[in-house]
DNA sequence: ATAACATAAATTGTTAACAATCCAAACAGA
DNA sequence: TCTGTTTGGATTGTTAACAATTTATGTTAT
């Protein structure tokens, strides 16, 4: 549970990689003992969305450029998988999904609230996870997309935090027509220019504060 | 380090699924106390080699048929991308230890140690893994032959539990003549045989000792 | 002999206290 | 003013003890 709210926030870009993570200020943040504190670090670290040093403590991770380059390359492997069992798999209600998803992403964008938007986005990727049915590469996905928005966090321009709704709503016309060629073709260009967005030269500041944890997290 | 112990026996298939992996037990085994089990034991949940039951212990995973198919379905997605990433990156040193590998496969083939067999096998992929130079999807790859030898040694039958060496040395062979497009071919079809082998019908009994965890583990 | 139940042992979960290490600020010397 | 040292506070690491739950044992009744 704890694990969770700390995944949503390095999701949502709220908390910044280089972040401490302080075991009292966490067992006060959830107001519970250390003990259930050490092992969320633990899970996260073994997810890679935290670095433990010994003796110094747990910090959000800050993946360095051959990290990032892995990450992607890794997400056009998986996605692949993922949009071509999409495409087999979805039903008409997996469809009406996807394009509920992309009005809301659509509304969203209109409304420039950038928080909402980098979670939506997000929730498209994982969305196609879930109807890709597979667990497996879902929970990579998960794992990857999170990387994602920490790289993004530490190297990307503004305009790179979120994906092309264009990009988007081409994707699930593809797959409403079975398109399987097309949608990998798709998906595969789609997280090409995500990474395309990104420059490693200029590296953000790193480190924030961690009262976004409990952030109302813009629900719904 | 106690991670590393349990993963080595469950990849060698001397840790059953469905074994229990008492507190007690393991600190005993290891010589330390008990928050460093626990703390071993919520890395290797993370990671799916183990599940965690509320109020009884942690057990070695049962991957499920549903489970498995997955699991398979990933492994090539992954090492589609991984075997493409050899054939663009294997230098000369590359090529010679990947040389030297088959060798060894076919001395321990030949002596008809399974355990040691069974380690090769897993250890040809791992080490492909290494040569992609891709560290998430190598990752990536260790959990998944881990989980692997967990669903062979449920479901498999006897001469499921290793790799076929010829298509192995096949695929070292397509390595070296650079052909991207047969090396893909032949690790798909060899992931395919691998699955094909393993016969859902037939459960085995689960769970055993855990005292193969101090096994010697045949060095070398 | 089997089933249900009560009791005892073992195991996991939780908490607190103590030790070791690291970090920052104050301080002295050049 | 800058460098190096020392000291105090805070944080992580470790251990032990206790509570809660489950599992095993053994007894009794049908």
């Amino acid at each position: 549970m704890i694990v969770e709210h700390v995944l949503d926030a390095v999701a949502d870009q709220r908390l910044q990689a280089g972040t401490k993570l302080g075991e009292q200020a966490l067992s006060d943040l959830f107001s519970c003992n250390r003990a259930h504190v050490r092992r969320a670090l633990a899970t996260l670290a073994a997810h890679q969305v935290v670095d433990l040093i010994p003796n110094r403590g747990a910090f959000v991770a800050t993946p360095s450029e051959a990290e990032a380059r892995d990450v992607f390359q890794a997400r056009r492997a998986i996605e692949a998988t993922i949009i071509r069992n999409v495409v087999r798999n979805a039903d008409a209600a997996d469809l009406t999904a996807l394009r509920a998803h992309l009005e809301e992403e659509d509304r969203v964008r209109h409304a420039s609230d950038r928080p909402r938007a980098i979670r939506a986005s997000r929730a498209f990727h994982m969305l196609l996870g879930r109807i890709g049915r597979n667990s497996v590469l879902e929970n990579y996905l998960s794992e990857l997309t999170m990387r994602t928005s920490l790289i993004i966090g530490l190297y990307g321009s503004d305009r790179a935090s979120l994906c092309d709704d264009d990009e988007h709503s081409r994707i699930v016309a593809s797959i409403a027509d079975r398109d399987e060629a097309t949608a990998q073709k798709l998906v595969d260009i789609h997280l090409r220019h995500i990474e395309a967005e990104i420059d490693f030269g200029k590296e953000r500041p790193r480190g924030g504060p961690l009262s976004v944890l409990i952030q109302t997290s813009s629900p719904e």
